[in-house]
DNA sequence: TCGGTTTTGTTCTCACGTTCACAAACTCCT
DNA sequence: AGGAGTTTGTGAACGTGAGAACAAAACCGA
């Protein structure tokens, strides 16, 4: 035991942060396997990093590892999970039923990793008779009173591009804080809120760069230039 | 015009290849719009990025910007796309025809961004009758056969987290040296193949990181130490 | 109790990425 | 033609992150 039993607060760097939610998942997965102790290197293996940046990680959260021995897999799971905040559930909705949102709404991972869809939203009257993964879709204009109700802090937007810097706008004037963006286009936020984005086409250029760099597939002469 | 007709290929930063896309995005709505012109300082503001950094990007491409005026943006956006290798359409095929791999598969984005959805595979027999998007979901196992007719070199995995490896073992072996992985696990893979991961969790997790420390949120009293 | 073994936590160094600041280069107007 | 105004491209300073290496601290066996 430490001198001091609680942990300090000190501030994660973001890279670090980042990869938090993949070793509760990694630690998650252990548990259920009957695991009770690992070492750094077990969980590097299992999560794909160095285990010198695996410690290093750990260490921004305090010293929870026993030297010689290893880090407690149920001990440790709860430390991170708190440092993230998923030790309850956070009431998230949805905007935009549409194909991706339809998938995000069943999405079981959101549920058993601490976030729970309290509402479904779409503007388009047409959607807005379904269910679907047993949340009826109910009218964008319902979005304050839900954010209201259910003190809901983070929105996510699953609607066509046009759309999603209204719905930013509208979700951040409701009171919602943290915005995950699926359309692709840039949202402008006032400070305070924040933003992360997922664009599935983004990744997908991002392979095709390094792609077209491994074969030497004629890479386009580059002698378009006069052309233009 | 520069003394030299011919960019040089000069190796370009991660943080920069990350970024391209969303330049090229920004410079396909410019030029909708039927803008001829613009400046780094325009083309930062549309991007959410310092001009600066912007400026300093498209420094690794060449300098293909005027001083005093700024940047053509139907010249730019094609020097972009083709670093990226986006000129011409990369063949995808997407294993895992669940919720999220119809999303995957309805996506307009890929098929306007230089990708064409060749194959959409499931090992259920159940699936295999439908059709998604245009294009009938066929047996894993035809994996092989695809990837050497199509010639394809990106593969989706979209599969639960259970079968992900495997999925991931049989792209290898069949050729495909890039894979996006939406399935919640950490894939390992030969060198010369490069995996990309999206995990829709883990940015909300990363949200909910962040939202914990705006909100005085009583942030849960760390003293169950002891308890565990 | 004590040496040997294991594994953590941390320090140090290097590489990478971001931002500032400014000279070079281009346009426009008189 | 030339000066004023703009905007790029880049060198230099700064900050953050990654990895190697090692001392400190625990366990184990005799």
């Amino acid at each position: 035991m430490t001198s001091r039993p609680s942990a300090e607060p000190r501030d994660i760097p973001e890279a670090t942060v980042a990869r938090l939610p993949v070793y509760l998942r990694a630690l998650t997965t252990l548990t259920e396997d009957g695991v009770a102790t690992c070492s750094s290197e077990e969980l590097a293996q299992a999560t794909g990093v160095n285990s010198a940046k695996l410690r290093k990680d750990l260490s921004y959260l305090g010293s929870y590892g026993t030297r010689g021995v290893g880090y407690d897999v149920a001990y440790l799971r709860y430390q991170i999970a708190r440092q993230i905040g998923v030790t309850q559930d956070w009431p998230v909705v949805i905007v935009g039923i549409g194909n991706l949102g339809h998938a995000l709404a069943n999405y079981s991972g959101f549920r058993s990793r601490g976030f729970r869809v309290v509402a479904l939203l779409d503007a388009d009257p047409q959607r807005q008779h379904e269910v679907v993964a047993g949340v009826d879709v109910r009218p964008f204009d319902d979005l304050e009173t839900i954010v209201a109700d259910c003190g809901v802090a983070i929105g996510v937007i699953a609607t066509p591009a046009g759309a999603a810097q209204d719905v930013a706008d509208r979700m951040v004037a409701a009171g919602i804080r943290s915005i995950l963006n699926f359309a692709p286009t840039v949202l402008s936020v006032p400070d305070g809120v924040d933003v992360r984005k997922v664009d599935l086409s983004i990744e997908l250029q991002i392979l095709a760069y390094h792609e077209q760099r491994k074969s030497p597939h004629l890479p386009l002469t580059p002698i378009e230039e006069a052309a233009i």
